[in-house]
DNA sequence: TCGGCAAGCCAC
DNA sequence: AAACGTGGCTTGCCGA
């Protein structure tokens, strides 16, 4: 079998030029039920919302419910926006409609509501293109600090898929007849690329193994057996992992979890404590960065962060975030683009007629004729899983998920 | 009428 | 809200 690092490499613009030309088949008609369905909703939850608000006002301003809910109702926890204007963000309707509080959770209804038509039901088919009856975007390749893909017009990197509403989005992206959706996306890359970065056998041992990681984190911090484990303690330990990755705070994980922040303080004491090459790590890219101006991928890449030698402090934490952050992220991006120019040669060399569509950070998304779907998988999932070598052997391998359906949310 | 900002929220 | 990173899109609002 031929290797992967002897197939044809093409330039990353060629590769994403053709991803935008072949588009993507979306069903128009599931979207315009949907709208439907969701304007009727909407209509049902102004009328509830208006009299429990006992005035009518436009649900699309921020500003306009503000004012109701803590300038006339005066329910508790308001808190300003940095322009002065009463906060109305998903977190402030949460913890109110947490309090038993009817309006705020209504709003949190009608908004997700609007959010899938207007983005999504209604937007989406604007975009079908008159020939090709298909969805074509437009990938930015250097419109990030840290070399991750952007996607506009559409924007297919942000489809809905975390509420089951939302996944009705996503269900109409489909493949046409004959064909399958193929999802195929990195398991914990973000995760494995730290656990290599900062040199963590635990960790390495743990992807290794085949383990859930965030449950092996929580075994790990609080001492308790894998099996048999609290969803509540996992999930903690899921939301340290992901502030890991982000640059943690210990404000910003007790926001998180809806903790205190001493008690937040705790657990990342102990998680450096359990991991202290971790720490190690973050201290020794800060110190780089403030040397160097630039933090640089596991492939070499810089990304350049100067103002973490700002003196303002908020400036400065900011860009020691980003500087923690933007090699891992980073390296990422690195690994699928190696993938993406490797793809289309792979699949051509193993007489394949599959056809690479999206990208999103790190899942590709392919269209498959349904009699090669066996034969495909192994080819997408090797160049991915491989996409590293030969320049950089990973102490840690890469899980590579993949699965063919007839659309993007079964496939998924 | 148009452009830009603010707020909010979708994804990874 | 955001002292948890990276993006893009929509609506409301305001001034030119």
């Amino acid at each position: 079998m031929t290797s992967v690092y002897e197939t044809l490499e093409r330039p990353l613009p060629a590769v994403l030029s053709a991803m935008e030309q072949r588009g993507v088949s979306i069903e128009r008609s599931m979207l315009s039920r949907l709208s439907g369905e969701l304007a009727q909703r909407m209509g049902a939850l102004e009328s509830e919302i208006h009299e429990l608000a006992g005035e009518p006002f436009n649900l699309g301003s921020p500003k306009q419910l503000g004012d109701i809910l803590f300038g006339k109702m005066q329910l508790p926890g308001a808190k300003k926006t940095k322009t002065g204007a009463w906060g109305t963000a998903a977190g402030v309707l949460e913890d109110l409609a947490a309090q038993g509080h009817e309006l705020p959770a209504r709003i949190l209804d009608w908004r997700q509501l609007s959010k899938l038509k207007s983005t999504y039901a209604d937007a989406l088919p604007t975009y079908l293109h008159k020939e090709t009856g298909r969805v074509h975007t437009t990938y930015q390749l250097a419109a990030t600090t840290t070399g991750r893909l952007s996607s506009t017009e559409p924007n297919l990197q942000n489809i809905p898929v975390r509420t089951e509403e939302g996944r009705k989005i996503r269900a109409a992206f489909v493949a046409p007849q004959g064909k399958k959706i193929v999802s195929a996306d990195y398991s914990q890359i973000e995760l494995r690329i730290l656990a290599h970065m900062a040199d963590i056998p635990q960790l390495a041992q743990a992807f290794e193994d085949g383990m859930d990681i965030h449950a092996m984190t929580a075994s790990e911090m609080f001492g308790v057996p894998v099996e048999g484990m609290d969803p509540q303690t996992r999930r903690r330990a899921k939301a340290i992992n992901f502030g890991i990755i982000y640059g943690i705070s210990a404000f910003g994980l007790a926001n998180q979890l809806g903790i205190g922040r001493e008690e937040a303080g705790q657990y990342i004491k102990t998680y450096f404590e359990r991991f202290p090459g971790i720490r190690d790590y973050m201290e020794e890219t800060k110190e780089a960065c403030r040397r160097d101006g630039y933090v640089t991928t596991i492939f070499g890449r810089k990304c350049h962060y100067p103002s973490i030698k700002a003196s303002n402090p908020a400036e400065r934490a900011f860009n020691e975030r980003a500087a923690i952050n933007a090699p891992i992220q980073g390296s990422a991006a690195d690994v699928i683009r190696r993938a993406m120019i490797r793809m289309d040669g792979a699949l051509e060399a193993a007489g394949l007629s599959a056809r690479m569509l999206l990208q999103v950070h790190d899942e590709l998304i392919f269209e498959v004729e349904d009699g090669e779907v066996e034969k495909t998988l192994p080819v997408i999932t090797k160049v991915m899983a491989e996409a590293p070598m030969p320049a950089k052997a990973l102490r840690v391998p890469l899980l590579v998920e993949a699965k063919a359906e007839a659309s993007w949310e079964e496939a998924h």
